[in-house]
DNA sequence: GAAATATAGTTAAACATTTAACTAATAAGT
DNA sequence: ACTTATTAGTTAAATGTTTAACTATATTTC
């Protein structure tokens, strides 16, 4: 066992947390997005359309940007074909021409309906391994190092 | 406040752990990511010299990827650059012509050496919001969430 | 009110990763 | 032993995302 295998073989605590989030994460998401794609879907997309549901029903495309944390250029490719199966509709901002308005449309909206349920019941069986105590503690904890890691 | 809008407003526990995971893993990701490429590195590259690092110095591909979650295409294309650049080298099995083992070469060492520290830090950082004890308790849920979803 | 600056969105190129198809070598079944 | 199946690795195509360059519109500044 040489130095270099000890050192990282041994790291300190917070990079074992660390690690571990990376892990358990990474392995949740893993499960989603084999239910979204078990649909013909993708997180992606459905990630989309669920922030434009939160929004009201209406946002700006920079807006999903911000709020989803990818970048413009990526809204802007998401968008197309998600319109174009029907799934929202945009049209021009009247007062400033530099937007666009998205709308979630009917059929959207119908598609949240028919796959989040399911989507909720996949990650809830795989996070059966905490009890809602221990969810609750999760979710504490998170949020304690949330405000650690706010952006400076 | 239409039906679909609180619908996905308000999660229930396990989507709320779920997304709150997802958050600040990306989170800290991103900061871990921005130190890597401030270095003229990416994660990706390093995970593969410490991961060979892990397994005392030398490790076949398929091992790789195995270990770190990622297909062996994947790895076969890693290596690539990794070994043109000197921190790694490659040659046969001398049993199984199939096979090819990676060495982590000296360049390779020191280079983890270089990084890993700084890179430590970063991560230390990124978590002050939660205390040592709090860290603990991080990390024996995050175990107990793994055991829930080992692969079924 | 003209010029400079900033913002919203799009497009194309670059990059990373996965999937699928392939080659070569070994192991297993008969 | 020979044939079939499995395994290790590579390559190319497809997918998803970011970065950078660009267009068009608004806003600010002088």
């Amino acid at each position: 066992m040489n130095d270099i295998q000890r050192y990282v073989t041994e790291p300190p605590l917070e990079a074992r947390a660390f690690f571990s989030l990376v892990d358990a994460t990474a392995r949740l998401i893993g499960f989603s997005e084999k239910y979204w794609s078990s649909k013909g879907l993708n997180g992606a997309r459905i990630r989309l359309l669920v922030e434009i549901a939160k929004a009201g029903g209406t946002i700006l495309p920079s807006d999903l940007a911000a709020r989803i944390g990818v970048t413009r250029a990526n809204i802007s490719v998401l968008l197309v074909p998600l319109e174009e199966m029907g799934y929202l509709t945009s049209s021009g901002h009247p007062e400033d021409g530099r937007k666009r308005i998205i709308v979630l449309a009917p059929e959207g909206e119908r598609l949240l309906w028919d796959v989040l349920p399911g989507n909720r019941s996949v990650i809830a069986s795989r996070m059966e391994g905490l009890n809602d105590e221990e969810k609750v503690q999760l979710l504490t904890l998170l949020g304690k190092l949330q405000k650690g890691t706010a952006t400076p």
